[in-house]
DNA sequence: ACATTGACCTGAGAGC
DNA sequence: TGCTCTCAGGTCAATG
C-alpha cells in the first residue's frame, strides 16, 4: 500500500537507475492504466526523451523530461516500480501496466495488479499538483502550517491525516501508526485536540515518515514496537501487551490499541 | 464549505 | 481440490 514512505523508495529507485538517461522505448500494456491520454499518445511524448530530475509529493512521484513534461506515477495500493535485466519479465509481466527502456540497456516497469493507480504524463508538474489539488507534503510541513490546517477541522484526527488535500502522503497504514504512536484515538475530532496533542502529534508524524523512509518502508526493517508490525485483530499491542482492535473510523478499518489510546 | 459514504479495482487468503 | 466470500485501501463522485 504505496504511501509517503513507500513513494519515496520508488523516487530514489528512480532517481538512482533513470536520471540522466535517455527512455529509449515505452511499451503501454494496459492503456487503462494511462489515465488522460492514449496509450500511443504517451509513448510518442515520452520516447526519446532523457529524464534529468525525479520529484515527490505526497503519494505521487515524478520523472521530469528534458523538454519540460513530466511523467507522473501513482501506485494506488498495489502499485511498484521494478527494474528487470533483459527479457526477465518474471511474475511482473503479468501485472506490468508500462514497460520503459532505457538508453542504457535497463528497464524499468510500472506494475500493478490492480487498476487503482495510474501513469500520465503532464505539461508541468507543479500545475498539476495545483489542478488535483493536492496539499503540502507531510514531509514538508512546518508546525506552524500543521497547525493552521488543523484550526476549524470538524472531523476525526484520522480522516483528517488521510485527507490529501490537507496533508499529502499518509494513508490508512501510516495514519494508524502515527495514531497509535501518540497515543490518539482515530475518532477522535480534531477540535477536541489540545495544544500538547497536536505538537505530539507533528513530532510523531515527522518521526515516524523519516524513520520509515529510513527503513525503505519494509516493516521487516522496522522496530517491532511499531503497530506496523502488529496489524491483525488480538494481536499484542507492543507497548502495554493489551489486544490490538480493529474498528471502523473515517470509512477504513483503523487498528489499534484501545488501552493505549484513550 | 466541509465531512462522510459507497463504488471502483482485482488478487490473496480464509472457510467450507 | 476448488469454489465462494470477504478484505485490502487510494481516490473520486455522490450524498449528508
Amino acid at each position: 500500500m504505496p504511501e509517503l514512505p513507500d513513494v519515496e523508495v520508488f523516487r530514489r529507485f528512480l532517481e538512482k537507475h533513470a536520471v540522466g538517461k535517455t527512455i529509449r522505448g515505452v511499451e503501454v500494456r494496459d492503456a487503462k492504466s494511462v489515465d488522460g491520454i492514449s496509450g500511443r499518445k504517451f509513448e510518442s511524448v515520452v520516447a526519446n526523451r532523457r529524464v534529468t530530475k525525479t520529484d515527490r509529493h505526497g503519494k505521487y512521484l515524478f520523472a521530469h523530461l528534458d523538454d519540460g513534461h513530466s511523467i507522473v506515477f501513482h501506485f494506488g495500493m498495489t502499485g511498484y516500480l521494478r527494474s528487470t535485466g533483459n527479457e526477465a519479465d518474471g511474475n511482473d509481466g503479468k501485472y506490468c501496466k508500462v514497460l520503459f527502456d532505457l538508453s542504457d540497456g535497463t528497464k524499468i516497469l510500472y506494475a500493478n495488479k490492480r487498476r487503482l493507480g495510474m501513469v500520465t504524463v503532464v505539461d508541468d508538474a507543479a500545475s498539476f499538483i495545483r489542478k488535483i489539488e493536492l496539499g503540502t507534503d507531510a514531509l514538508s510541513l512546518s508546525v506552524r502550517e500543521f497547525r493552521k490546517l488543523l484550526d476549524g477541522k470538524r472531523g476525526s484526527v484520522k480522516g483528517f491525516l488521510m485527507d490529501q488535500n490537507t496533508v499529502a502522503g499518509i494513508g490508512n497504514v501510516y495514519s494508524d501508526e502515527i495514531l497509535y504512536q501518540a497515543r490518539i484515538h482515530p475518532r477522535r475530532k480534531v477540535k477536541d485536540l489540545s495544544d500538547e496533542d497536536i505538537s505530539t502529534l507533528y513530532n510523531v508524524m515527522q518521526d515516524v515518515l523519516t524513520t520509515a523512509v529510513d527503513n525503505d518502508a519494509d516493516p521487516e526493517r522496522m522496530a517491532g514496537s511499531f503497530l506496523l508490525k502488529h496489524r491483525d485483530e488480538g494481536d499484542s499491542c507492543p507497548r502495554c501487551g493489551g489486544s490490538v482492535s480493529r474498528i471502523s473510523a473515517s470509512g477504513r478499518s483503523s487498528y489499534l490499541c484501545r488501552r493505549c489510546q484513550r
